[in-house]
DNA sequence: TCCGTACTGCGTATGTCATACACGATACTG
DNA sequence: CAGTATCGTGTATGACATACGCAGTACGGA
């Protein structure tokens, strides 16, 4: 009675989950998902993610390009399997009696510490809600940090989806910033003070009085440390969180009356 | 004395803030930045940001895809000037008096609004600090919101980084999901009950137990405003900056003494 | 035992892309 | 009016993802 043709993840990605039995006929394969996505991982490393091409990761196999289609329909499956083996089982030393506020920090640590070790997962698209197992762990793990909170289920993705989001923006730019240095050859943390230099050049001090009190004050020549830039915003956001929190712990038994 | 070769920006972005005096001998131009920019836009609103390469864009204007590296040293200008087409001079209805958060939040929904309008700019690869006329305008804006808050200069920026990139973040994930769902053809709103139908099939509820409940909440069955899920986040950062700017105002003559 | 069949890896082909380079045409400067 | 900087463009290069089809391989069932 149910609808024959359910919806199905690609594949690849249902093989990562371990379900899917294994083809029973035909030759043996020569190459497997695990050594094909390290061995793209690797590329990655060495020359960033746009050096990953199926050629390039095949020669890295010594095999065809081709061949790596026998495993995943597109690249861009490759692609998500690839962030998903960066990300890794998530290790988070932490127990409920910690309360929530130092999971949800040591979580974003985590998650951070991965991107920053692996920069070229930040330019794999995003194209749709995580479905590889470890993200999904670390999903997982996300909400049990907030079980005590009181805050309803919509509201913890929410909250998640919030704290992955702003680990995701900060090290996207820390780690452009970081590249644009070396980029530019000469000096190591020379770009700021360049941007702060150009901008000058640019703008009419009486059209852009805050940006130009912003450049007067220096802050794009002391070389910021991006931890303290990431810890800055990360504590406002769980502030914010926070402010939530309480709310809806102390109105737990007696809701809100004016 | 000063270094000769100072560092500029590309020859275009400079163009777009008028700067840079025009070429005296030689042909008329044919085209020109603004009509390229403009045929640019309208094949990405037409057929998304992969649609656009540069014969696409020349095919538009009747020329040949080499003409515009005359305009543009290389693609990524384009795109950049493209962005700075879509967000526009900043509209903000804003005034002293409303105070920082009114305008952080008109602020947040103006650039949303853009972003939702043109989804195509959430596909052109950040690649560093805002460099383009309207987006330093945007930038100003934000800043002027917060003059009053006591913040210091870099803290007002950190503040305006972390609430740009939310916004971004957020547009890009809901556009996602709309998009997915137009994909997927069928139903309109489908995408995040199939989410959901997938997950509770892939996942152990031992080991998934938050997700789990979350899943059984039902929460993925209801169509859910992308207007609230985009205000939840707003205001829980904006509770998070308040708390800092509170601590700020009231401590500004005395500083904090333990 | 043996054959059909489902699977393997791979060579080739297609169409798309950004962009280097060189050309002849153009129009301002001296 | 000569020199030259700049114009638009045609052609070429090398990279890319992926469709298609082929020949070889090993298992299931007869």
């Amino acid at each position: 009675m149910d609808d024959e043709h359910e919806i199905h993840l690609p594949e690849s990605i249902e093989q990562a989950w371990g379900v899917r039995e294994r083809p029973r006929k035909g030759p043996k394969r020569g190459l497997s998902q695990e050594r094909i996505i390290a061995a793209a991982v690797q590329v990655a490393e060495r020359d960033g993610l746009a050096a990953v091409s199926m050629s390039r990761v095949a020669a890295e196999l010594g095999a065809s390009a081709m061949s790596l289609y026998r495993y995943f329909a597109a690249k861009d499956e490759l692609l998500a399997l690839m962030a998903d083996a960066v990300y890794g089982p998530p290790s988070l030393d932490w127990n409920r009696e910690d309360g929530w506020r130092a999971g949800m920090s040591r979580w974003a640590w985590g998650t951070l510490r991965s991107m920053r070790r692996h920069p070229w997962v930040l330019r794999i698209p995003i194209s749709g809600p995580p479905t590889t197992p470890n993200v999904v762990l670390w999903l997982e793990r996300g909400l049990q940090c907030l079980q005590d909170t009181g805050l309803t289920e919509a509201e913890k993705m929410s909250v998640i989806l919030l704290v992955s989001g702003y680990v995701r923006n900060d090290a996207t730019i820390s780690t452009d910033i970081a590249t644009a240095s070396r980029a530019a050859g000469g000096s190591e943390q020379e770009i700021m003070p360049v941007y702060g230099r150009i901008l000058t050049k640019l703008i009419d001090p009486y059209r852009f009085p805050a940006l130009t009190a912003v450049i007067a004050s220096g802050i794009f020549n002391v070389d910021d440390d991006p931890d303290d830039e990431f810890t800055f915003g990360l504590e406002r956001i769980l502030d914010g969180i926070e402010v939530l929190v309480r709310e809806r712990t102390s109105t737990a038994v007696a809701p809100t009356v004016p």
